[in-house]
RNA sequence: GCCGCCAUGGUGGAAUGGCAGACACCGUGGACUUAAAAUCCACUGGGAGCGAUCCCGUGCCGGUUCAAGUCCGGCUGGCGGCACCA
């Protein structure tokens, strides 16, 4: 009979959807795994290759922890607020709900297609409203302990559209959509302190087992320093604080620069002689994004401020002030003391406005280039310092700054308080009402969730202000407070904040009086194993460790951290090595992949391709072998003996196989627990192979290619003899005794120089494997007038003769 | 620019510091077939040689080591992120 895997794939889908072998038990006494992936954006493209391979690889887990004997929860459910949506839309006239649920009904097609062990009745979707009740639940915690903050920040306007703008929709300046410039203009937003959590955020990391390379970008993007704020006295009176790491180099600062957004600028306007090109570098400034203005390459620009001056704490000397776009406001001060002996960029703007350059640490040529110092470098030119290495003059300094009251030790970090507000229709809405007597004001829990109301326009508004802002009747509204009339928040919560609970509402996700039960939050957390994309790394992952940790201060959840391992894969990138996209027109839909070999072909081949953490190229070519080796399995099925024990030809092979799939499945290298797997079936087929030889083949695959296997299983009456689904069977033992070999196959090595290879039996020592060696011809020839000097011998893997001329 | 990662045959990739190229794809030759597809068998890193065999070979330059794809230093190229894409 054929192997018809379109037959095979529907009949088990149907069955499984009927039996729900995959549904998760809270309380259950079995031990728990939760597995997670990330949650899909529900495009309108449907479903990409790229995506089957986080979803397969963390599948795969999941069924064999069932084996294993553990109670799996493996959930789904869809991230569907966002931009691309919105814009869909509105090109479109398509109401964006509606252009979610079509999508999210694509999307679920083609997972079920897929045969993914996922518990489908715990399916969320962050645009229900019963779903973003509890986001909006969170904001009014987040609000009540003084968490969220309005302030005003800088966004993208553009000016041909009269819109706020995501970055994403800024190229090269302009606008995608009308191509007018984009200026930054600012605006009041709603913002969650995470950095008040920086700390933990950074420590908490040690007992986590993320892949090293997630907690160094975290880390870094944290960004903790130490150093100290410096106080400089202004001649108009003021004082103007610095933060530096570099407190060593005070002797060398030679100027001060100003951000454009400094609001010293403004209150000095009357002081500041040359005030016009000052405020025409600053409007300049405004329409370029930090990204552009912190570029090291380009050249410094900037202007002088004629009339102020600051005095060095340090020297007393007078030095100038200047304004440059290469100063942030976002991180600091927006004040930077001008070191350029001994930083580039320093020393780019120095030299390019004639400021002197001086040398405070031996050891470079300040005249060519800005020496950044080494700890052991030797101070000059610094007062008390002078001699000191950096390493003592940094604290000395710090302690001397502290006496002599001007400066003070400071923790810095890079990581921003949270831009939580959008100008946008599609999206959660805060559940705030500003209230003309009373402020700010929460909406009572009773009315959660405040439902995003169905409007005909989600368009955006020429004001800059949120679609929502349009509907007057919804956003008149009365103060809960004080009964007064007040109006409605009417920007709405960013994609992310969908995305930074989902893993708890899958817990319980049909409660509708708690966002997830005690019960099931003390069974499930933390979630065992998280799996996803290395681009979420510094901001979903740090955005969700965030709220996590803020409601387990409040009591809500029971751990202190959302994800105990977590695990990156590469993308899939299209033939060629390109990026997969619309624009080059290589984009793989896996329904044409299901269509001509089969969804388990698919899940086996996304597996094989290649090393799971790395990018790898799709090539419709290599698809084929995974379907070749999948036949062969069918195959043996016909062909296998009807014996049910293991043979004992390929016993040690078995063994072996089982150990390597084992141990590669909970490493990811899928990879190669498929090519152990093709070497065992290559085995099977040219030897041929007994009914319980083909039992365990079975078990080993049925995590990767379920279909084909549960058919096999019932065909060979295996079903019927154990009562039980291939996959609900026991995951197979080996045995180690079985493992190991009697005789091993040893290089020999002259010089480090391959000569040839011994078959000695194992652990052999070495005089038996010396004199193995010495009967090679190569060996024989390569020792010809020779004496050894050194023998490197590693049992059961090497013999290195090191030798000389004899004399 | 800053942070992180990566680089191995024609291709995807494999290799606790110890026989580079497992397992596949492509290709070549053969079997089967009226023929093709499918399947099966053999070969398949580069170079020299009739051959035994020899030389070269893991992006580039240097180092450590008896031994380096693997460790260290310095480059080059590519990828991810840079806070309003998800």
């Amino acid at each position: 009979m054929k192997y018809d895997f379109t037959r095979i794939e529907k009949k088990w889908q149907d069955n499984w959807e009927v039996t729900k072998p995959y549904a998760a038990i809270t309380g259950d006494p079995r031990p728990k795994f939760y597995g997670l992936i990330e949650f899909p954006y529900p495009s309108g493209q449907g479903l990409h290759v790229g995506h089957p391979r986080p979803f397969t690889a963390m599948d795969i887990v999941c069924r064999k922890r069932r084996m294993q004997g553990f109670n799996v929860l493996y959930p789904i459910g869809f991230d569907a607020f966002g931009l691309p949506t919105e814009n869909y839309a509105i090109k479109n006239h398509i109401h964006p709900a509606v252009v979610t649920k079509n999508n999210i009904k694509t999307f679920t097609e083609q997972l079920k297609m897929l045969g993914y062990g996922f518990d489908w009745d715990r399916c969320v979707d962050t645009t229900d409203p019963k779903y973003y009740k509890w986001t909006q639940w969170i904001f009014l915690k987040f609000f009540e302990n003084d968490m969220a903050y309005k302030t005003t920040m800088p966004v993208n306007w553009c000016t041909g559209c009269k819109c706020v703008l995501a970055n994403e929709e800024v190229v090269d300046g302009v606008c995608e959509r009308c191509g007018s410039p984009v200026v930054q203009k600012e605006k009041s937003q709603w913002m969650l302190r995470i950095t008040k959590y920086a700390q933990r955020l950074i420590d908490d990391l040690d007992d986590l087992d993320y892949i090293n390379r997630v907690k160094i970008q975290q880390r870094n993007w944290i960004g903790r320093s130490e150093g100290v704020e410096v106080d400089f006295k202004v001649n108009t009176g003021d004082t103007m604080t610095v933060f530096t790491t570099r407190a060593d180099t005070l002797f060398g600062v030679s100027y001060m620069v100003l951000s454009p957004e400094q609001p010293f600028l403004d209150k000095w306007k009357d002081q500041i002689q040359n005030w016009d090109a000052v405020d025409a570098y600053r409007k300049e400034a405004a329409r370029k994004s930090d990204f552009e203005r912190g570029e090291l390459n380009k050249e410094k620009t900037g202007v002088r401020l004629e009339g102020i001056t600051v005095t060095n704490p340090a020297n007393g000397e007078t030095i100038p002030v200047f304004v440059s776009d290469y100063v942030l406001m976002g991180y600091g001060t927006g004040c930077v003391m001008g070191v350029p002996g001994h930083d580039q960029r320093d020393w780019d703007f120095a030299t390019k406005f004639g400021l002197p350059i001086i040398e405070v640490v031996a050891g470079g040529d300040v005249t060519k280039e800005a020496y950044v110092a080494k700890e052991d470098g030797i101070m000059i030119n610094s007062g008390f310092m002078n001699g000191m290495t950096v390493k003592e003059a940094i604290p000395a300094m710090k302690d001397y700054a502290e006496e002599h009251g001007f400066g003070k030790r400071k923790v810095n970090y890079k990581l921003r308080d949270w831009v939580f507000t959008r100008q946008r229709y599609w999206g959660e809405p805060i559940p705030l009402v500003n209230c003309e007597k009373c402020g700010w004001v929460p909406i009572p829990e009773s009315e959660l969730p405040l439902e995003l109301p169905m409007v005909e326009s989600y368009e955006l508004t020429d004001d800059g202000e949120s679609p929502l802002s349009k509907m007057t009747d919804w956003v008149n509204t009365t103060c809960p407070k004080c009964g007064g009339p007040a109006k409605r928040e009417t920007d709405t919560m960013p994609n992310w904040a969908g995305s930074c609970v989902y893993y708890v509402r899958y817990l319980d996700p049909h409660n509708d009086k708690e966002f997830a039960s005690k019960e099931a939050m003390e069974y499930w957390m933390p979630v065992d194993w998280y799996n996803g994309g290395m681009e979420h790394t510094t901001l979903h992952l740090l955005y969700s460790r965030f709220w996590y940790k803020f409601l387990y201060d409040i009591g809500v959840v029971p751990t202190k951290e959302p994800y105990q391992k977590r695990t990156s894969h590469g993308m899939i990138l299209g033939e060629g090595g390109e990026k997969m996209s619309k624009s080059r027109g290589n984009v793989v839909n896996p329904n044409d992949i299901v269509a001509q070999y089969g969804a388990d072909t698919l899940r086996l081949h996304i597996m094989f391709i290649g090393d799971f953490e790395k990018a790898v190229s799709w090539s419709n070519e290599a698809v084929k072998g995974s379907k070749r080796f999948l036949d062969r399995v069918w195959n043996l099925g016909e062909r296998c003996t009807d014996d049910e024990n293991i043979s004992p030809e390929h016993e040690a092979l078995i063994h072996k196989t089982i150990k390597k799939v084992s141990e590669d499945i909970d490493e990811l290298k899928m990879n190669t627990a498929i090519a152990a797997m093709m070497t065992l079936v290559n085995d099977f087929t040219s030897k041929g192979c007994t009914k319980g030889d083909l039992e365990v083949l079975l078990k080993l695959l049925s995590p990767f290619v379920p279909h084909i296997v549960e058919e096999l299983w019932e065909m060979k009456g295996f079903a019927e003899k154990y009562g039980k689904m291939c996959m609900q069977m026991d995951w197979p033992s080996y045995d180690e005794s079985k493992l190991v070999e009697d005789s091993v196959e040893m290089a020999v090595q002259v010089a480090g120089k391959l000569k040839g290879t011994v078959v000695v039996p194992m652990d052999s020592d070495q005089d038996t494997v010396m004199a193995e060696a010495q009967k090679l011809e190569k060996v024989q020839r390569s020792m010809e007038g020779m004496e050894i000097v050194k023998v490197i011998f590693k049992q059961n893997k090497i013999l290195n003769l090191i030798l000389k001329p004899k004399k």
